[in-house]
DNA sequence: TAGCGTTTTTAACATTTGTAAAAAGACCTG
DNA sequence: CAGGTCTTTTTACAAATGTTAAAAACGCTA
């Protein structure tokens, strides 16, 4: 089975058809490092799943960059505001490393969601666990100083940290590159 | 129809026996204010819809407290990381304002949404959209400063502005109190 | 390994925001 | 309408963070 179609069906037990339709979907690329996978104003047209690698999901305003979250190797991405309505979206998603990455097409997964109950299941149940993963980025960009937070993703994502300049980490947690130097500084 | 009936098929249209039966599983209840809908360390168990009134989705780090979202007539809400997984909550919901909130409970949803794949899409669809405002929450955070956060809140609400108070408001946006009465002072 | 470009650290200063406490205003009830 | 409570504003001060710029460290290639 498929690394993707697993995950999936980790989550919400899939129907055979509905594994062996959507492993009949999904495409595979490779990408080189600072490639663009989805580009901030375009229509994202695809689920991703992150094989081998590391993406940014970020955004610009003006000319500052911002980072909503990083993805690596075992997890499903997309830029969601796009994906979800299929609209222009306000986000790029930027490879930081060599990337190995699978995909759908929303027009297959609408497709095969209507054809299979249990992979709409599956599919409800991935946006959900998402949207809970956002709730708690925002609890503790609410109740956590960039310390706290910087500490934070230290607990949760360690083995990341030295795979993310520093730069793209203060994006990240919202602060400046001197502030998370200063706060690295004091240890 | 139901107000919250019409809400969901207004995201994805049920078919008939969909609609019947979710109909079937509403209860309603009214709260005065100030009223815990949903209290932190328990298990929600209901997906709520207000018909009339205002809720916060609350929550407290040691003594100091937090505000996730608000929501007002005409709105589904929950504790979501609850919900979802059906653990004890991080979140309370407590009223502001006198009110009227239909509800069905997670299990009646599951088993409905079991029976009517068009009430799971509904529901998919629903949860889609929650991640994305959860995102654009996020967005907004990161990228603009408190006073920038309370003109955008303005924009988006103003209607809800002259019902929340100054301490709700100011715990929504994360910042103390005074910032934003020194906020509000100049203008 | 010398040289160049990029990333990270350090420093100095300005600005913002928080904290604590007091004053002012709004609201309710006897 | 007097008194008490709660909310909001104001003040003064302390702490944290941003900005700009320069120095140091790192990594790559010739």
């Amino acid at each position: 089975m498929h690394s993707f179609t697993q995950f999936l069906n980790h989550i919400h037990p899939l129907s055979e058809a509905a594994r062996s339709d959507f492993e009949q979907a999904l495409q595979e690329k490779d990408y080189a490092p600072g490639a663009t996978v989805s580009e901030a104003g375009r229509t994202c047209k695809h689920l991703f799943f992150m094989e081998q690698g590391l993406v940014k999901l970020n955004f610009f305003k003006e000319d500052r960059e911002f980072v909503m979250r990083f993805f690596a190797e075992g997890t499903v991405f997309t830029a969601l505001d796009s994906f979800f309505q299929q609209q222009p979206s306000a986000y790029s998603l930027t490879t930081l490393e060599p990337s190995r990455i699978a995909s759908i097409s929303h027009q297959n997964l609408e497709l095969l969601c209507h054809q299979h109950h249990s992979l709409e299941s599956a599919y409800r149940k991935l946006v959900s666990w998402a949207t809970t993963n956002m709730m708690h980025r925002i609890m503790e960009m609410l109740e956590d100083d960039g310390t706290e937070r910087y500490e934070n993703f230290l607990g949760e994502h360690r083995h990341l940290v030295d795979r993310i300049s520093l730069g793209d980490m203060a994006k990240y947690l919202g602060i400046s590159q001197v502030s998370l130097s200063r706060i690295r500084a004091r240890k």
